[in-house]
DNA sequence: TGTTAGCACTCCAAAAGAGTGAGTGCTAAA
DNA sequence: TTTAGCACTCACTCTTTTGGAGTGCTAACA
C-alpha cells in the first residue's frame, strides 16, 4: 500500500517527467514550494517506489523515470476528474458549431483539430457497418452499358460504385429492379445486406423480372463493394516532434505500421464503452509498444459505431488528452443521434 | 565545352554517387574495368569539372559529389533514352490489367505501386475540373428536409454533397428543377458551371417555377461545392529510408509541407506536356529545396488534366524514375481516353 | 522512529586528444 | 599528355579527461 506521501511524490514526479522528458531527481522535487521534506527523505521514498516497480532509473546514478506500471497506476488512480481548459473547450465548440455538411469533413476536421490540440497523432474510425442501415439505392446511367450505383446510409454516408449494366435486361426492367431493391433493402443493416439478398431477393426477382438470372448476377456485382471502414488521420507527422522519436528508425517503424489498415483495425477494433488507455507493452501491436494509445467510443442508438483515438509516446499528457477525447466522443455521439 | 572523357567521368561519378550515396574519389573511378587512365588523370579532370561547377567537395580532402548543376546536366544530356526493366514493366502491366472499377482506386493503387517500385514518395493529382464536364445531377431525398446531391462527371468521378431542401418548394417542383439542371448543365465543363448558372439558369427558373427565388438560392447552395482536386499519396514514409533524411528535423519539415494542400498545388500545378524534372533549389517551395521532383502529365482529349509525380532526394535514380513515370502517364492518358 | 545533513561513489555527457585512412593537389619524370 | 610519388588535409573513431547531477548510506538530530 502506498502512503499519502508516496502517492504525492509519484504524482509530482510523473507530472514533471511528462512535462520535461528528463529523469527527475530528488532535489528537483524537494525544490517545489508545496514540498516540505528534504531531498534525502524523497530519496528514500523514491527508492521504495522503485522497489515496488513504479519507477525506473536510466542508469545507477540518474534520476527516476516512470515505469509502465507507474503510468498505469497514474492513469488509474492519480488522475483527478479532468476538466478541460477554456481554450480547449473553445476549440471543440468551434469545431462542432461549424455544422459541416458532409460527415466525412467532420471526421477529417476532428482528426486534424485533435492532433493539433495535443501534438499527438489522432486516428478516427468512421461509423462501422454494424448499426448503420441502408437508406437508399440509386442507379445512374452514364450512357452505354456504364452506370454508377449509389448507396446512401442512415448515417448520411454516400458510397458510389461504377457498374456495367447487363446486356440482357431492358431499361424499364432495370427501373423495376432498383425499385425492388429500395423496397426490400431500405432499413437493412449494411452487415446483413448480403444475407438478405441471398435469402429474399432472388425469389422476388423470379416473380417480377423476365431475365431474373441476369438480374441476380448483376445484383451480386453491385453489392460486391468492399465494406471498408473509413480511417481518418490527423497529424501523422506529430510523432516527429516528440523527443522519444528523435531516431528516424523508430519513427519509420511506427509510421509504416500506421499505414497498414490491418494494424489500425487491430489497434482500434472492439472498443468497449468509455475511454480505454493502453500503455506501451500492453499494446497488441509490436510496432506501437513504445507508445500509448487512448481510445474513446462513440455510438448511435446506444450501440458503439466508431472510435476516436490518439497515439503518442508512453509519456503522454494523459490528463488533458483523456478530457479531450471524452468531450469529443460525446459530441460525436450527440451529433449522430440528433442528425440522423 | 566538355571533352568526351569528362562527359564519361561525370556520368560514371553521378551513377556511382546515386547508387552508393558516398562522395566518389578518383581511385574508385580508376578501378572500374572500362577506365583506362590513372587516378591522377581523373583527379585532374575532376578538378576541372569542379571548376565548371558540376561537382562539389564536402570538405577539402573528400571525394566529389554532384552539384545541382551537375544533376541538371546529367538529366539533360547524359541520360540515355530509358528502357524499363522487365520487372518494372511487369508490375505496371499488372496494375493496369486489374481493371479497377473505381477511378479513385486506380489512383490509389498507382500511387502505391509507384512509390513501392522506386522507394520515393509519389503524388498523383486527380483529374482537374478544366476539361471534365458534368454528366448527370441527381437529388436523393433522405426524408425530412435533408437530401443528397450527386454529381457524376465525364471522367466517371462521383461527387456527393448533403443539402437542405428549401421549405417553400413542392416536391414536384423540385423534380422539375432537377430536370432543368440536367438539361441545361449536362456537358458543361465543371469550371464553367457557376458562370453558366448565373447567366442562363436563373432566367429559366423564372419561366418554369413558381418560387423561382427560393430555387435560385437553393441552386447556389448545391453548387457551392469545393472544387477540391483530389490528391493521392503513395509511400509518404519512404523519405525515412533515404540516408539524406536521417535527421528527423529535415523529415519533419518536408512531411509537414506535403500535408499542406497549397504546397502540393504549388508543386504540381500547371504542368506542360511530357516530363519535367525539378532539381533542388529550382523548386519554388522552400521545404523541398533539397529534393528533386519529377512530374509527368496525363491528358484527356488532348488536354492536360492531371499530374503524376515522384519526390525524392536530389540524388535520385533519374534514369529509372523517368522511364517509369513516362510509361505510367501514358497508360493513364490511354485509360481515360478509352474508358470515357 | 522518522527526518535530515553530509559525504563518498557512480555514471553520463561533453570536451579534448591521438591515430587512421581516404582523398586531394602539386611536382617532376616518362 | 599522362602518370607516379609525396606531402598535406580533414573527417572519423577511439580513448581519456573532466564536470556535474544524482544516488545510497551513515550518523546525528528532533
Amino acid at each position: 500500500m502506498l502512503s499519502e506521501r508516496q502517492l504525492f511524490i509519484l504524482q509530482v514526479l510523473i507530472d514533471d517527467y511528462i512535462q520535461h522528458v528528463e529523469p527527475v531527481g530528488s532535489r528537483t522535487i524537494s525544490k517545489r514550494e508545496d514540498v516540505h521534506f528534504s531531498s534525502a527523505t524523497i530519496r528514500n521514498e523514491l527508492a521504495d517506489l522503485e522497489d515496488m516497480g513504479f519507477l525506473e532509473k536510466t542508469h545507477t546514478s540518474s534520476g527516476r523515470v516512470p515505469s509502465e506500471k507507474g503510468y498505469r497506476f497514474y492513469v488509474d488512480h492519480l488522475l483527478s476528474p479532468t476538466i478541460l481548459s477554456t481554450p480547449d473547450i473553445f476549440n471543440i465548440q468551434a469545431l462542432f458549431n461549424e455544422k459541416l455538411a458532409e460527415t466525412e469533413r467532420i471526421f477529417e476536421q476532428s482528426a486534424k483539430i485533435l492532433s493539433e490540440l495535443t501534438n499527438y497523432t489522432s486516428i478516427i474510425l468512421g461509423p462501422e457497418a454494424l448499426e448503420t442501415t441502408l437508406k437508399h439505392i440509386q442507379l445512374i446511367p452514364l450512357g452505354g452499358q456504364q452506370a454508377v450505383a449509389i448507396f446512401v446510409t442512415s448515417t448520411g454516408h454516400v458510397e458510389n460504385r461504377p457498374v456495367t449494366l447487363p446486356s440482357g435486361i431492358a431499361p424499364e426492367e432495370i427501373e423495376t429492379l432498383v425499385n425492388i431493391l429500395n423496397e426490400k433493402l431500405t432499413g437493412v443493416p449494411l452487415a446483413e445486406l448480403h444475407q438478405k439478398i441471398r435469402e429474399e431477393l432472388h425469389l422476388v426477382f423470379r416473380k417480377h423480372l423476365n431475365n431474373h438470372q441476369q438480374a441476380s448476377l448483376f445484383i451480386d456485382d453491385i453489392f460486391k463493394w468492399s465494406n471498408k471502414d473509413k480511417i481518418f488521420f490527423g497529424g501523422k507527422t506529430k510523432m516527429l516532434y516528440q523527443p522519444e522519436f528523435r531516431d528516424v528508425e523508430k519513427v519509420r517503424i511506427l509510421l509504416d505500421a500506421l499505414e497498414e489498415k490491418t494494424v489500425i483495425e487491430q489497434l482500434l477494433s472492439a472498443n468497449n464503452e468509455g475511454i480505454t488507455v493502453t500503455i506501451g507493452q500492453e499494446n497488441q501491436v509490436e510496432a506501437v509498444r513504445n507508445c500509448s494509445l487512448i481510445k474513446a467510443s462513440y455510438s448511435f442508438h446506444g450501440k458503439h459505431i466508431g472510435t476516436i483515438s490518439l497515439i503518442g509516446p508512453t509519456r503522454m499528457e494523459y490528463k488533458r488528452v483523456i478530457g479531450l477525447l471524452d468531450t469529443i466522443s460525446r459530441e460525436f455521439t450527440n451529433l449522430f443521434n440528433t442528425r440522423y
